[in-house]
RNA sequence: CGGGAGGUAGUUCAGCCCGGUAGAAUACGUGGUUUGGGACCACGGGGUCGCAGGUUCGAAUCCUGUCCUCCCGACCA
């Protein structure tokens, strides 16, 4: 009983910290704001990462590896975006340590102190920029698309585990193109990725969307996102995709030489999604059992546990559950047997539910004699009874509709927490007592979304894409409006 | 960075006010009995009390500094 989880009604912040912690996937570290990710997270990051990867190969992208420290010069070159970075840089001065007198410490060598300073990596546009000067010449050079995976350092001020840490993994895709046109439609075509992969392996229904100018990525001229609505009512950032423009190109001198034998800056895109999917994927769907992960996603999908009387009982449980574990692998399903006699059964139910694997399958002397097993959801908590000899269909079954049912369930509550708004006392009202999206008008300036933001904490989270146009008045300065918009208050 | 709480065995915590040989539960090891929802008995191993100074005959305990974590706030593609 050492693992209990604070429940989420008593406190939604420590069910969240308890569940990450508790249920393996990453640990504090002696560094602040790092963290450590456990074989557990870091499996399921991997899943995550070749499920997009593949997305990301699928539509013409490569990888590559940049650098991981900026010179600070670089940095500077485009005004809005040392703007928004500088005030949280991890910055590397010296390239040596020596011994002090006392024989016993090491201290930073102050003769070795470097020339220029180098950044460690916020993001990449800079560096890539000043790579790609030297790559693109002609527009037979374009497109270029690539993507790194990699790890970044930002230093924030309060960290959460997977939801905001100094350093996080991630995916940062960087491409160059020859028109404006292109450049917007690979911003738009990743955010489809983006919302595909969110809804399709991760059952998590995202809302797509533009930002607004005070919430656009530094340096962008749009930043496309998708919006996510986590347990709590609080709406989560999962990805971002940038329209860059020429920002990049003219700050580090990127042209090329069109049809028409002109010289014309280069456009650009960024985008990236990163170990907050993490977070995100267990404040969506976990409980106060534990995670709950979705089949596609999950390390394991399927756990056997034996359940026997005496040495006898267990052979004959080990030979069948083994050949039924073959047959489950066979059959590509992420499936382990644990046969570990250092835990009674209940203790391994309870392990499994916190560690969120979607089916568990049962299988004691009773099974045997009927020829068949127990198999339970971890998302419903249900129990049936399968002949053993359509266990591969039946798992394959209902992993698939595990998968279903997780979104749908993710999605009913989401689409019941977007409410519109068309006064201030129900914006108030709605943001305080039921949480999630409020759906209302917006004058379109940055001083009433400011005043918004301060009064009530909400930010706007996006202004949706393929809108209903309808006219209507600011819901604080009651000036008109064409289309209403997301608020929400966020991670 | 401001306010609050905390750091003692792998884990959760007591001990600190009032200085005097470091405790519990759980986990762990061995043996046995068990095994259909977090088993039980017996024996055993494990902590320079976050770190660094200071006060003292003596510091987990008092003082100073520092690092890390949590909560609230400010900040935050």
């Amino acid at each position: 009983m050492s693992k209990e989880i604070t429940p989420r009604s008593q406190d939604y912040s420590q069910w969240y910290n308890d569940l990450v912690l508790k249920s393996g996937l990453a640990d504090y570290s002696a560094v602040r704001g790092c963290m450590v990710i456990k074989p557990y997270g870091y499996a399921l990051w991997e899943n995550m990462r070749d499920a997009l990867d593949k997305m990301f190969k699928d539509t013409g992208h490569v990888n590559a590896y940049f650098p991981l420290f900026i010179p600070k010069s670089f940095l500077s070159r485009e005004a809005a975006h040392v703007e928004g970075f500088a005030k949280e840089c991890a910055v590397v001065t010296h390239y040596r340590l020596k011994t002090d007198e006392s024989g016993k410490e090491v201290v930073v060598d102050p003769d070795a102190r470097l020339e220029e300073e180098l950044i460690v990596r916020p993001t990449s546009e800079t560096i890539i920029w000043n790579t790609y000067k030297d790559w693109i010449q002609s527009h037979r050079d374009l497109p270029l698309l690539i993507n790194q995976w990699a790890n970044v350092v930002r230093w924030e001020m309060r960290t959460r585990l997977f939801l905001r840490t100094a350093e996080f993994l991630w995916q940062e895709g960087h491409t160059a193109h020859a028109t404006r046109e292109e450049a917007l439609k690979e911003a738009e075509l990743i955010l489809d990725i983006y919302a595909r992969f969110a809804e399709e392996f991760m059952a998590l229904p995202v809302i797509k969307g533009i930002k607004t100018p005070n919430e656009r990525f530094a340096g962008a001229e749009e930043t496309y996102c998708i919006e996510a609505l986590m347990q709590d009512g609080k709406a989560l950032q999962a990805g971002t995709s940038h329209f860059l423009g020429q920002n990049f190109a003219k700050a580090f001198d990127v042209k090329f030489l069109n049809r028409e034998n002109k010289l014309e800056y280069v456009w650009a895109t960024s985008w990236g999604v990163s170990t907050r999917l993490i977070g995100a994927l267990v404040m969506a769907h976990a409980d106060d059992d534990g995670l709950i992960l979705p089949p596609r996603l999950a390390p394991l999908q399927v756990v056997i546990v034996p359940i026997y009387k005496g040495e006898e009982q267990k052979n004959m449980i080990d030979e069948k559950a083994v050949s039924i574990l073959n047959s489950l692998k066979q059959a590509g399903i992420r499936a382990r047997y644990d046969d570990s006699d250092t835990a009674r059964p209940g203790w391994k139910f309870a392990e499994y539910e916190m560690k969120g694997v979607p089916i568990r399958l049962a299988l004691g002397a009773r099974d045997l004699q009927n020829q068949l097993i127990e198999l339970s959801r971890r998302d419903t908590r249900e129990k049936f009874q399968i002949p053993i000899d359509n266990i591969v269909s039946a798992v394959n079954d209902f992993l698939a509709q595990i998968q279903h049912s997780l979104f749908e369930r993710a999605k009913t509550f989401r689409d019941g927490h977007i409410t519109p708004a068309d006064t201030w006392d129900d914006f108030e009202r709605i943001l305080n007592e039921k949480g999630g999206f409020v759906s209302a008008h917006w004058d379109g300036t940055a001083e009433t979304e400011e005043a918004i933001k301060e009064k009530t904490k909400a930010t706007i989270r996006c202004i949706p894409l393929n809108p209903v146009a309808e006219k209507g008045n600011c819901i604080l300065t009651g000036k008109p409006s064409n289309q209403r918009v997301l608020f929400a208050r966020a991670y």
